[in-house]
DNA sequence: GCCAAAATTAAACAACCGTTTAATTTAAAC
DNA sequence: GTTTAAATTAAACGGTTGTTTAATTTTGGC
């Protein structure tokens, strides 16, 4: 897989991310897209071949560097404790910065399987799940987490929470008295993180 | 809002639940719907007014009753923890059974939001979560779960696992091992409602 | 300045979209 | 059996879709 993007098509990866976010894949189309990123509806089908191609373009693109970033934190020399939490925070961030990609990695790609899931994504997944796995049984090892955990299940908690959460936002914006976007984002960052972090950590020493 | 569906109505419905989950809102066409359900394109119009309202009708169709459900739980003569558990197997059963609505409520609503999300949909949630907090508060009141669990965040917590677990379906098949659609779902039923309701207790009694 | 490759364009393509119309069939009431 | 309303149909509507074509412009190496 090429990852020789050009300015260009960068441009047209971060507008077909805002939209695909907003409006959903099926629902935007390549005018909508050419319209924003003021290029001609040819021009994606010229770079990315076809609407399907840019999509998985956009989620190599987007997911690109996260993996690297866990092996760092694997070796880093951390309480096991704060290696789930620093882990907690860099899902979160990556999740947070790039502008809705939380959107098309949670829902697009699973209607659209046939052409990306089973491809290099899944190997990802697969890769981040790896690198979780070495973090609990370190913890595991220093008789700090429980040994019964279901490592499998740890990531749709953390990420399902955080999906939930972003998912029903005007809803959250409602009953949480977030009135800015500022609010709402900082909201994230603090209160969101902690609660994921402290419902792991809970997890993880719980007794039955 | 009416409710007097007639058999035709309801076999449209079920269909469009069908589609909407594997393909999506703006994925399914008017055209497929009929040619499923083996009816003329027009009859959806004709019922329903258009695509947006077919929608709207199928999310009150399905989300009638867990409201009364709820209600009825909380007046059960139950523990604390008691209580949250079979809140969460509702929850589960209650998603599980209707074959693919979580898809539609946690992401075609969000898009969606102009027509449905601020209508009658926002009170649902709402309600629900006003259940939530009466069962919280109360286990609260008996001393056996902690006090400044942000209860808002359960939700996201029990709900997002549970999503995220399905959204990401082909993935937990290949290394779970999860072979047919039966063990599938009877991993959902056991393991993993046993995980949701576990992180759920971990957090009620954590103490910082 | 010339030329080949790359980039960009407007236009056209056929297919599909949600919705409406107007005609026909079915059902029920009297 | 007639009447009236509801249900169902095929066809057409104007618009939008993703993609391709063929022509034009821009670019960079020589």
């Amino acid at each position: 897989m090429k990852n020789d993007l050009n300015d260009k098509q960068i441009q047209i990866l971060e507008v077909a991310e805002t939209l695909f976010a907003e409006k959903g894949f099926d629902g935007t189309s390549i005018r909508d897209i050419s319209k924003v990123a003021k290029i001609n509806v040819a021009m994606v089908s010229y770079y990315f071949g076809s609407k399907e191609k840019l999509l998985e373009s956009l989620v190599l693109f987007k997911t690109s560097g996260l993996k690297e970033r866990l092996v760092n934190l694997i070796e880093e020399n951390l309480e096991p404790f704060e290696k789930v939490n620093k882990l907690i925070e860099l899902y979160i961030n990556r999740l947070n910065c790039n502008r809705g990609i939380y959107r098309i990695l949670h829902f697009e790609l699973s209607s659209k399987k046939k052409v990306l899931e089973l491809e290099s994504f899944l190997e990802i997944k697969k890769s981040n799940l790896k690198s979780l796995e070495l973090i609990i049984k370190e913890g595991q090892a220093k008789g700090v987490f429980r040994k019964d955990v279901i490592i499998e299940l740890l990531t749709p908690t953390i990420l399902g929470t955080y999906f939930h959460f972003q998912m029903n936002k005007p809803f959250f914006e409602d009953i949480l008295n977030l009135k800015t976007e500022e609010a709402y984002n900082n909201y994230v960052k603090t209160d969101l993180t902690k609660h994921i972090q402290q419902t792991i950590k809970a997890l993880l020493i719980y007794e039955n």
